[in-house]
DNA sequence: CGTACTAGTCTTTTT
DNA sequence: GACTAGTACG
């Protein structure tokens, strides 16, 4: 017999309540992944039914696979044979069995962002637009958006047809979408796009899926946008046994095409479905609690919802301002070095939030010059890296011979004295003959322009079909290590004495790591499967638990986890909210930002300090930024700030409209002063022009000790004045002698 | 064909 | 400020 009693009242009705459509509103903390394991037990156990009839959906992959976790240990027999999985990967599995019925070849390609940018750079090129008038980012946005709304090129073109300003978007796609095809490719909208037309268009195998998953669970349902919820609502229309999860408050990816009224509007289109709320929450203290409530009561068109909890410890939220940004992350850095020395915290219980991945730096700096263990989730994924690609685009190349863009990539890297103008050639005998790139050339001794090349590109696809023959009885790892030395690519990287040659090697290293992990753990996994989990995979999905380092991230990326202390940073307007949102004037976009603040808030369980800087580098200008608005949401009686004051100087009245005047009028705490109505300007504002670091003379000379945010620790052995700044030779001691510009390295004298 | 320098863009968030 | 694509030159 099972364990619900585990669970509160409200979660064990959800958990018992499985038959028929259900949502579960479930706020931040509420125990949602708890109560939809139990529900699961309860099915198998209770129920008598078959795990293979179950199926878990979730967006991210970390959340799949906690929540595969949970269930092997709640269900254990036969919870191998639940499908739980991501929408991206739950389609690549559909989309493997049976693409072929439209058309595409079953071992596809999943093409990632910048993959699809390169694209659209060719279909620029190709349909001469005019990349000056035009973004390729702003086109792809347009596909990508078209596709999450289920639009194929023929359906936009049609829906769009009146609309002369749209001409060139419709051409693109269409020539996009072409280029895809040609080369066997899917990009990430197009696994759920083209799943769903897969369902609509052979019945025998949506009947197949209908039939097999009886019951239905759907986590963060306030994410999916229009193609995921057609997805579901098709594989759920036999039985009707769907179950979704979420919280209307924390849909933050309406820029993904998600529709927040996918979840809000759920009893109308399941009329007879049962509505769950899970309000108790179980991991913040109250004044968080009520500080988050209050933020987002200021929302319209909400499921009513207040979050409570029965937890005792009650510190006051806190809000810090500082003069710059620079001098926030170092203060936010002491205090977590504070918080370690009283024994209170390990650095693993802290994190540190912003709204953009640039804000990332300055708390780099600050940790590196600390020598505090950090590690910043986010950025720049790992897969997404230049050497990485190469190599990755390699292994596609001997997987998936159609994949055009992936031998483009590589057939001169390292260089084999095939150029660009090769390429164009061979691309366009391709192009005549109707034949893929790579087809193109094995025939290179055909196309009579080519010369002297023709011979470098037969080699190159030689080399190419050896491996192919080789991946019969070889191992992915033992291909990559071969090709890695036929090519002689980590030599080109050692050569190029490029100052981040290490780093490349480091993480061509780490991937050699990761694909012999893989190899562990999937003893059958094709080159192909590899692939295909890598380019689902996220740089999130790394985060584990018992990290004993201060994490960093964006609020986007933090969504699902929780920390003891949370230091919620740059809370400025204009930084968050983000000045895209306050210039659009658009109050739903502001309500989406209030949303991300909420998920902010919500992330803490013990501490919540909130923070802002007077004045913040951004793209290279100093801005002054008024304190959040989402911060004046918050009611005094549950924040407790402290603004240093002594950095501030009575001085004149600013002139009416001035950013000082705004400033000091906009901060709650300056706000409910005795003299509010008069205005203060900070000292250091006024003189900030100009005093930046970078303008500064290094106040290291030769034979310092310094440190560098990368290399670490070193000796300075050389400096020479060239016209533009000081040419610095430091030799370090992990990775030997550097030579760098002052203005760049930023090295500290320690 | 490859390198070195320049100009332009970017920054909101990501599966 | 940082990165990238594009261009001029060797």
């Amino acid at each position: 017999m099972m364990q619900l009693d585990e669970l509160n009242d409200k979660q064990r009705e959800a958990a018992v309540y499985v038959d028929g459509p259900l949502l579960i509103l479930a706020g931040a903390g509420s125990g949602k992944t708890k109560t939809i394991t139990h529900r699961i037990a309860y099915l198998i156990e209770e129920e008598n039914v078959n795990p293979y009839n179950i199926m878990a959906i979730t967006f991210t992959n970390k959340a799949a696979g906690e929540m595969r976790e949970r269930i092997d240990r709640i269900v254990g027999f036969g919870s191998e044979s639940i499908w739980v999985m991501t929408f991206h990967a739950t389609c690549v599995r559909i989309l493997r069995r049976f693409i072929d019925q439209i058309g595409y070849d079953r071992n596809f390609t999943i093409y990632d962002t910048d993959d699809s940018k390169s694209v659209m750079k060719a279909v620029f090129k190709k349909l001469q637009i005019d990349p000056k008038q035009y973004k390729e980012a702003t086109v792809l946005r347009e596909i990508s958006n078209a596709k999450n709304e289920l639009l194929g090129p023929d359906d936009y073109a049609l829906q769009n047809a009146a609309d002369f300003g749209k001409k060139r978007y419709i051409d693109a796609y269409r020539e996009y979408q072409e280029t895809l095809r040609k080369s066997n490719a899917l990009d990430f909208d197009d696994l759920i796009r083209l799943t769903v037309y897969l369902l609509k268009a052979c019945p025998e195998v949506l009947e197949n899926y209908q039939h097999r998953f009886r019951y239905i669970m759907v986590d963060e349902y306030q994410d999916t946008n229009t193609a995921q919820f057609v997805l579901i609502k098709l594989l759920a229309d036999a039985h009707k046994n769907l179950c979704v999860v979420g919280d209307d408050d924390q849909s933050i990816y309406k820029f993904r095409g998600a529709n927040i009224k996918n979840i809000l509007n759920f009893e109308k289109n399941y009329p007879d479905a049962k509505v769950i709320k899970l309000e108790q929450n179980y991991r913040s203290t109250q004044n968080i609690l009520n500080a988050a409530n209050a933020v987002i009561s200021n929302n319209t068109g909400r499921k009513t919802k207040k979050l409570w909890t029965a937890r005792e410890e009650d510190m006051p939220v806190r809000f810090r301002m500082y003069d710059s940004g620079k001098e926030e992350a170092e203060e936010i850095v002491d205090e977590i070095i504070r918080l370690k020395r009283r024994g209170e915290y390990e650095y693993g219980d802290c994190a540190i939030l912003y709204r953009t991945n640039a804000q990332s730096r300055a708390f780099e700096e600050a940790f590196v010059y600390q020598s505090i263990p950090y590690h910043i989730v986010g950025g720049v994924n790992f897969y997404a890296r230049k050497e990485i690609k190469d190599v990755l685009a390699y292994l596609k190349t001997i997987d998936n011979a159609k994949d055009d863009l992936a031998v483009r990539r590589i057939i001169n890297v390292p260089k084999r004295g095939i150029g660009a103008a090769s390429i164009t050639k061979v691309q366009e005998y391709a192009d005549s003959r109707g034949i893929s790139f790579f087809d193109a050339c094995t025939e290179a001794e055909q196309i009579p322009t080519l010369g002297k090349a023709a011979e470098k590109i037969k080699n190159f696809s030689l080399m190419i079909r050896v491996f192919r023959t080789r991946l019969e009885d070889s191992g992915i790892l033992e291909i990559t290590q071969k090709l890695l030395e036929d090519t002689q690519y980590i030599e080109e990287i050692q050569a190029s004495d490029e100052d981040d040659a290490e780093d490349r090697i480091a993480n061509i290293d780490e991937l050699l790591t990761k694909i012999q992990l893989y190899e562990e753990d999937n003893p059958e996994g094709t080159l192909s499967e590899f692939l295909e989990e890598v380019a689902l995979v996220s740089d999130l999905d790394a985060v584990d638990e018992g990290d004993s380092r201060v994490l960093l991230m964006t609020v986007h990326s933090a969504k699902g986890l929780e920390f003891p202390v949370v230091y919620l940073s740059g809370m400025e307007d204009g930084v968050f909210p983000s000045y895209m949102t306050i210039n659009s004037g658009n109050e739903e976009d502001i309500e989406e930002e209030r949303r991300l603040a909420y998920v902010a808030i919500t992330r803490a369980k013990d501490i919540l300090a909130i923070s802002s800087a007077r004045a913040r580098m951004i793209r290279g200008e100093t801005q002054y930024n008024a304190v959040s608005r989402f911060v004046k949401e918050i009611p005094q009686e549950y924040l407790k700030g402290e603004v240093p004051i002594q950095r501030v100087r009575w001085d004149e009245v600013p002139s009416q409209g001035s950013k000082a005047r705004d400033f000091f009028r906009e901060n709650p705490y300056h706000a409910n002063r005795t003299d509010a109505g008069k205005t203060y300007v900070p000292k250091k504002i006024v003189l900030s022009k100009g005093s930046d670091l970078t303008s500064e003379k290094p106040d290291y000379q030769v034979g310092d000790r310094v440190v560098h945010i990368k290399f670490g620790e070193g000796t300075v052995t050389a400096m020479e004045q060239t016209p533009r700044d000081i040419q610095v030779t430091v030799v370090f001691d992990s990775v030997g002698q550097k030579i760098m510009y002052a203005m760049f390295a930023k090295l500290k004298k320690i």
